[in-house]
DNA sequence: CTAAAAAAAGAGCGAGCGTTCGTTTTTTAT
DNA sequence: ATAAAAAACGAACGCTCGCTCTTTTTTTAG
């Protein structure tokens, strides 16, 4: 039993702290790239000025959404809370509307790139590694956008909403065929479909209730670690 | 190896269709308890009346909230799929807030029960069983309700809110607490922590994305059977 | 330094919100 | 049958919403 154990637990481990340091979408960087993709939706031309405002909206949106809700949030909170005029916000953000889009697309950018990073890893153990660890660490280090997300899909306009459903469905399959790649005979252990949902569910959990997790930063490596062992052992194990 | 197996697995299974015929709230049970419990947020008098626009406010704050959110559905759109006028909601519920706030208590309450049946019940094992799938269960035969406060929990008045996440800290304490008397030796699986997030969370996922569950009515059964079965594994197993 | 361009300001607009309340209709009890 | 009580009605109220637009300030480029 022990040495089966062996055989579908991975034995190096990735830290959060080691992935945090080749992390690519720190604040400056990620307003930077949004600015870019955005920019029919952003009315400020210059980069610099559009990033110190993005920043402030963004922040101030973070602040007051988990508390009250994206609808409740009115404008005039939103200049309470940036500092900005009217004028101001509306020439970087053209409509209320389009802060959520912006979110929606941060969390898509970021979930495309942690898919083709684990895709360029040929061994599917540390592929499937490589995806569990690059969705739940970056969904900590991105928490604010990840759970704007999820949280309020209904406020976006209903393309998007499509959008955000698909983003999820996504998630679950490419779990899914990782883990599919690992189990020789299918039929014998849990469906791919019912590990993969539990995987994904599980890193939500920890964006989606940050009120249960005081973190004392050493937790989150435990949690990914027994996260990923509970993977394995359901790919494995026959019954 | 299989010999444990079928130590750790529970041998009877309650299904979803027996379970739904011993469940004490229907519509009719559920919106009578409701009035009776919240006297002092329903200005109506008679039982009768009340019950009948209860049915009809909710019944369509569920249809339009899924869609739109709580914040965005305007009393106008609850009179137009109610059929109610103005005054006839407003002595119904006095105020837009309270809809939300029943809510959580119906859920309360039926999460109450969930938990007393279950303690009735000596054998932990057969404890955990009654628990897991009288949450799962219930959430599903009250999919609506659950939906809504978890979905709109930052709808609520604050102390409401605290309500709301204290019951869920509830929930999955109930659960820690049953598995932990399974745990013989709990240094060695998982911790008992862990394992009861997972629990919870995969009761969730069924009532909170309902678009991925175009159920064929045995699958709630299969999926039931293998959270089970897998949080059997996670306690019984050492590694 | 200066003129053109870009960004920021904030008063004001119409629409729609939750709620109230005087009135009418229905139900209940005698 | 009747009068009192309860429920239902819906126009109107005050307010706040997202957003626009003219004016002012700051930044940029020559």
């Amino acid at each position: 039993m022990a040495s089966m154990t062996e055989e579908c637990v991975p034995l190096r481990a990735l830290t959060f702290a080691e992935f945090k340091k080749g992390f690519a979408y720190d604040e400056e960087q990620l307003y930077s790239l949004l600015f870019k993709r955005n920019q029919e939706l952003i009315g400020i031309r210059r980069e610099k000025f559009a990033v110190r405002n993005l920043k402030k909206i963004f922040r101030a949106t973070f602040k007051l959404v988990p508390k009250i809700g994206f609808q409740a949030m009115s404008l005039r909170d939103l200049l309470a809370e940036t500092g900005l005029s009217m004028g101001g916000v509306y020439l970087t953000i053209t409509n209320k509307d389009n802060i959520a889009i912006i979110v929606k697309d941060a969390v898509t950018l970021v979930c495309e790139d942690i898919v083709e990073t684990a895709k360029a890893e040929p061994d599917p153990t540390l592929a499937l590694e490589r995806l569990i660890k690059g969705y739940l660490y970056s969904s900590l280090l991105l928490q604010p956008w990840f759970y704007f997300l999820y949280a309020e899909t209904r406020s976006l306009p209903l393309e998007h909403q499509n959008d955000s459903k698909n983003l999820e469905r996504s998630q679950v399959s490419e779990i899914k065929g990782l883990i599919a790649e690992l189990q020789e005979k299918p039929q014998q252990g849990y469906p791919a479909e019912f590990i993969a949902t539990m995987a994904l569910t599980m890193i939500q959990e920890r964006y989606l209730k940050p009120w249960k997790y005081k973190q004392p930063a050493a937790s989150i490596d435990e949690y990914a670690e027994n996260c990923l062992r509970l993977i394995h052992h359901s790919v494995c194990h026959y019954w």
